[in-house]
RNA sequence: GCCAGCUUAGCUCAGCGGUAGAGCACUCGAUUCGUAAUCGAGCGGUCCCGAGUUCGAUCCUCGGAGCUGGCUCCA
């Protein structure tokens, strides 16, 4: 295997030392010859920045580098390697089990089988056991490379590694590597042995198609997760339990948001008042706000003649996802799976003129897309949602003043809701339309207009949608998790379907170019971001219910009906039982369960002084008094500044919610 | 759509081939009570739907719906 034994390579380690070995030298002996402390710390180099394990030959000259426990890259020779004891636990059990996959993933690792008996529950148990054992038996990883027809030989009985192996290019290197009994083709890296992976758990197990293709046979797939310390297990497993506490169809249920019912169906939200009332406030907000960045609001039907998506060529290009025609008097309508159409319909309905332009168009439009039942999740993934969407059209020239508009308008919003946001621009598609000249043209527009806001961005290669580039805003949210938040789109393929024209400066039509833009994107899905994102302890102004007013005893019930009204004057959302049916206690346990920011406590005390106790949601026991009027005013200003958080001392503990 | 699992009271969940349970919630009554569960009583079920097997099905089988985790998809 070894072509160039006359070779030597050039090694540049870190301290900017160098050293001379052979052509096909294990690093392994290199990183014996700079410590034995070092070689038992270590789990796999780096050579000009490839990571690859100890027993890999190298091949090249560059800059070499030992990586150790504390290199994040490390974690994922470590998974990779649980991957592979995963497989030999399996194999272990389930001797007829013929392989596929067992990559490293972010957080972990699967592994595919494929089995005549589909994993349980109970068979997760015992291969993590067994996944145990053979960890303890300390089976080093050895890596052999071998000719294809020694590599067909030892996968004889393994039909999927064969496939994979027949694709493999004539010059690439095969690779085998064996840990105690189990043998797999795989390029590596790995493990010094099985021993160093200790801190690992099974999740779940999963249907997956044998290379990602739903028309070849579904495999089964295990999940697992494995970190260098017990520290790192716990944390990971306490942030997937962070992650469920803050679940919105868990949330959205407790705090009566919304539901689903299956007489309804599948993927369709019931807004509940409650839920009702952030939606309004959303969309009161979004209202005012484009108002202000210049929109007109309009509205167009729910079902639209089916003609009219042939002329936008959704019906052609995107038939599978819309709902079926109806039959009327021998016309076939469909509920609209997006706005564009009835937009450029509005813009067509008279001559338009340079000095009309730009016309900004805006919805709060319920769209219905036929989603298949298995990627339908909570609010997330739905088959009927409210699209905040917007379409500008505009002169080419006033394309880079329509995009730096746009940017304003969603860091703005962004800001409002407390969500740091990324950008990434999404580049030509493989079957796009339109002449690369323009695409190119477009996409440096686009670019040109971020850089010159310094604002970063990356590049999603091929990501565009086949009629135009677009920007894509990532929204991080509280726990780090990226959700697909506001996009702009440039769009070359409907101002030419639809033949749309302004009548320019010179007295000739032109067309014009069509931006598409959504801030929130779904209202069904942007909400169930916001209640993981807030965990459901809403700011001040989406709070369904802003403040609680907790009477002690009967006695103070004038009082506490009185600061009721003054607050529903100021209007204010106030949650007040005027029966005094529930004990002062059973009041904060529900105002607390319901996450209401404000408690406002009347007691004897209190309603002699026109005073009340207020407590801030998760602040516990810590509380101020505060007079009735400057009360009111506080949270008059907290909600029209739409803030995040109050403004003082009752702010919660980092983790209090 | 595909693979697996799940569906029992409003919620969270036990349970069993022989007519169904707990806690919370809810309703009623009592309680003059200072910061997350006061006491007592009561109401509450098409055991997801349909068909089959069985003397008998919530339980077993088949079909359907919905949900969950993934896969594929996401204009």
């Amino acid at each position: 295997m070894i072509d160039r034994p006359s070779d030597e390579l050039t090694l540049t380690l870190p301290d900017g030392s160098t050293r001379t070995v052979p052509y096909g030298t294990l690093p392994r002996d290199v990183v014996a010859s700079i410590g034995a402390g070092l070689l038992r710390a270590a789990v796999a180099i780096e050579l000009n920045g490839a990571v690859q394990d100890l027993v890999t030959p190298l091949r090249d000259s560059g800059a070499f580098r030992v990586l150790t426990e504390k290199d994040e890259r490390s974690l994922d020779v470590l998974r990779h390697s649980a991957a592979h004891l995963l497989a030999t636990a399996v194999r272990r059990l389930h001797p007829k089990a013929a392989i596929g996959f067992g990559p490293s993933i972010e957080d972990g690792f699967y592994y595919d089988f494929e089995v005549t008996e589909p994993f349980t529950p109970e068979d997760l148990a015992k291969i993590e056991e067994e996944m145990r054992r053979a960890a303890n038996e300390k089976f080093p990883f050895v890596r052999d490379e071998v000719n294809r027809a020694t590599a067909q030989q030892r996968f004889i009985d393994d039909p999927l590694k064969l496939e994979r192996l027949s694709e493999l290019r004539e010059d690439e290197v095969i690779s085998t590597y064996t840990d105690g009994p189990f043998i797999d083709l795989c390029r590596g890296p790995h493990l010094p042995d099985t021993s160093r992976i200790k801190h690992f758990k099974l999740l779940h197990t999963a249907g997956a198609y044998w290379r990602g293709d739903e028309h070849r046979q579904m495999l089964q797939r295990i999940y697992g997760t494995a970190w260098w310390n017990k520290e790192d297990l716990a944390a990971y497993l306490h942030r997937i339990e962070e992650a469920k506490r803050r679940d919105h169809r868990t949330l959205g249920k407790e705090l009566d948001l919304f539901s689903t019912d299956q007489r309804v169906g599948a993927g369709l939200i019931l807004w509940h008042p409650r839920g009702g009332v952030i939606r309004r406030e959303i969309e009161d907000y979004e209202r005012e706000l484009i108002m202000r960045h210049g929109y007109d609001i309009v509205y167009t039907p729910h079902i639209v003649n089916e003609k009219l998506f042939e002329i936008s060529g959704h019906l052609q290009t995107f038939k599978e996802n819309m709902f079926g025609p109806i039959d009327v008097e021998g016309q076939f309508f469909r509920p609209k799976p997006m706005n564009c159409p009835g937009h450029i319909v509005i813009y067509q309905s008279r001559q338009r003129s340079y000095r009309d332009l730009p016309i900004r168009y805006a919805e709060f439009g319920t769209v219905y897309r036929y989603e298949r039942s298995g990627v339908l999740h909570g609010m997330l993934r739905v088959r009927g949602f409210t699209q905040d969407d917007a379409h500008v059209f505009c002169t080419p020239e006033q394309v880079t003043v329509e995009i730096e508009r746009l940017l304003d308008l969603v860091h703005e919003m962004l800001g409002v809701f407390g969500y740091p946001y990324t950008i990434e621009l999404a580049t030509r598609p493989e079957n796009a339309l339109g002449e690369p000249a323009v695409w190119d043209r477009a996409v440096r527009t686009l670019a040109d207009v971020l850089k010159a806001r310094g604002q970063a961005f990356t590049y999603d290669e091929g990501g565009g949608a086949f009629y135009g580039p677009k920007l894509d805003f990532k929204l991080i949210d509280a726990i780090g998790r990226k959700w697909q938040g506001p996009t702009v789109q440039l769009d070359f393929n409907l101002p030419e379907r639809f033949a749309l024209e302004y009548i320019g400066a010179d007295n000739a039509p032109h067309r014009p170019v069509m931006l598409h833009r959504v801030l929130v994107g779904s209202m069904e899905r942007f909400v169930g971001g916001l209640i993981e994102h807030y965990a459901g302890a809403f700011p001040l102004w989406l709070a369904p219910e802003q403040i609680s007013i907790i009477p002690i005893t009967p006695d103070v019930a004038p009082a506490a009906a009185a600061l009721a009204e003054r607050l529903a004057e100021a209007g204010l959302r106030v949650g007040y039982d005027a029966e005094n049916r529930e004990d002062y206690r059973e009041r904060i346990k529900t105002a607390s369960r319901m996450k209401v920011p404000y408690m406002a406590i009347i007691g004897k005390r209190e309603a002699e002084s026109g005073t009340v106790a207020l407590r801030f949601r998760g602040s516990e026991k810590k509380q101020e008094t505060i007079a009735v009027d400057a009360l009111v005013e506080r949270l008059r200003a907290e909600r029209d500044t739409r803030a995040l958080a109050p403004s003082d001392a009752l702010q919660p503990a980092a983790n209090g919610l």
